[in-house]
DNA sequence: TATGAATGAGGATTCATTCAT
DNA sequence: TATGAATGAATCCTCATTCAT
């Protein structure tokens, strides 16, 4: 999660936890400005809006998250581990992050949503649906929309990511593996 | 989506859409008013506050979602059958009020959640914990914590329903049940 | 100066005199609704926002200085001492409402004008206008553009007004009809 | 409009311009340094404050209209000649530097005008008195106070000029000689 | 029950001004 | 001189809530 530096940094910052807490309703600017250290008007020096401030954050998350998702993944690897590798980077992340997590839940369906012009918006999904898409193509899948599949494998990350979190749900090491696993036998041919 | 009558009924449903299509901030109490046909201060009469207004919309919500999905729903069918035809009413349901699951995910990750100590909060993950622990006992599912287990099908519906709604992925009847299928097979199969 | 009551008459009287004192920018709402004896939210009951209150004063004030204007006038009286009466009436509307003369220049001089679409905007013009060709026509004034004729004598009406409020000079009744002899002179035709 | 050089007269004429278009308060600042090309704390090198920065436009504007109305003025000339010139000076001044006039009529009626102890604040009246003075004394113009001809006399100038601008009444070369021929037919014909 | 005018605390945003470089 | 990031007080406006009718 770094890249930037400095206050605009410790604005994203806040802003995602704050929210995270407190909602996008509960989160005035100024406490924003109070927590990243800086005063009001700093804020507008980087950011045009708090609409503007809260898309920002959440293309800074979405850079983390693809890049989080794809790491260890090569091509020359076999496809079911490509698989097995990409779903527990993207849980990892989203478990290690819970704030991005919901704050990103917050964000889809919200009013906020419909600003955002970034083509950043869903490169997870489409890097995913390529990756479906192949899958599929050379038999290792069972024949269906590989945009579905990709929308289905997501949402399995995500409510298992969420599972502790929001159901109180707690998963062992072990079931978190057998939850890949379903996603995984699911999609692929009955033999 | 029908039971209450009058006044309330349209403070609650006007409250829903609006929620939906603004959200939580903004949907002021006067602009519910206004589109409910209603005086700001009859709001009141019924309800305590604006946050209890929206914890009551989740209620109401949730009855409604909850009856839907018990639809002909009976003990005395097979289970894979009863399986499928309870995916399907929450889907339909889901699916055929779009309100409702927006306002639904958005409640879930918002700060008024906390403020729910309605026991209706999970009836219907209570009601497929019962379901799916039956399923696993009488060996139609694989070994696994029930839980999880219902945790996962609903993320699944839910993701379903969003699908066409939020990524603009839109899918056939045939699609449809494939899914269903692939979530099914993921609970079950071996491998 | 009346007509309307209650809170919105109080809004608008007090909004006149302390813009007249202060300026646009020096008038925070907040100030309006102390001296109004209201509070600030109640302002924006009446009025949009602070730009729509200072366009409704504006009207207001145009109202009561069309009213001056045509006070005691009727076609059947001689035309020299109509126009006699109408300067008079003006002068006296401005000399005795101060607030309404600076308040009225500030706001012709400002952005403020540009969102009036009131046609009230220049109902003191035109009336002076169709004075004017009348005068034209009826051979008591000199062959001239009736619009240039009415443009020079409210310019001339409110610059007398002003006189002693912005330059600091004091007239004396006498000098006062003579400033209007010296008008009409210029406009009759030579002898 | 010529006299200082660089940065300080950039400011002063952005300044100008901004004012005329926006009002005192539509101006910030920031947008004078942009305009202006410079840096938003050069500005407080030249100027104390916005207000200084206001007062001192005006007194840079003031500088400039008095040289233009005395252009090509002598008192060996003949009177009335005298008189048409100087109306004439003026008017043109005005006329081809609308952001002026507009600028002088919002300062005039501001709170601005208070701050400004220059006595230069009306040499233009001053010049103008003692011309009038003299005209009524040597029997050019008919028995009247001089201060008040001078007002009268600026007071007709500034409507003049102002009418096309803010009025849109297009006014002829002809029309214009016969507004000039008004005023002085006014001042020196007796009844 | 129902109304809706009135409230006023709270929040987003602006902008004159400063100061370290 | 010149810069422009940073400041934070001040301002406009919103909106949940109350209460006299």
């Amino acid at each position: 999660m770094e890249q930037l530096a400095g206050k605009k940094k410790a604005i994203l910052d806040t802003t995602l936890e704050l929210i995270r807490e407190h909602g996008f309703h509960g989160t005035p600017m100024s406490l924003v400005a109070k927590k990243a250290g800086v005063a009001a008007g700093t804020i507008y020096h980087y950011f045009e809006s708090k609409d503007a401030l809260i898309c920002n954050v959440f293309s800074y998350i979405m850079t983390n998250a693809i890049e989080a998702m794809q790491q260890n993944d090569s091509e020359s690897l076999p496809y079911k581990y490509r698989f097995y590798n990409l779903w527990l980077n993207l849980y990892r992340f989203y478990s290690h992050n819970p704030n991005v997590l919901i704050f990103f839940e917050q964000f889809v369906n919200s009013p906020y949503q419909k600003l955002m012009h970034d083509t950043k918006q869903d490169k997870i999904r489409q890097h995913l649906n390529l990756f479906m898409a192949q899958g599929v193509r050379d038999g290792f899948l069972r024949e269906a929309n590989p945009e579905v599949l990709s929308v289905l494998v997501l949402g399995n990350i995500i409510t298992t990511a969420k599972m502790m979190r929001l159901r109180h749900v707690s998963i062992t090491e072990q079931e978190l593996l057998q939850i890949r696993e379903i996603i995984w036998d699911g999609m692929t041919k009955r033999s």
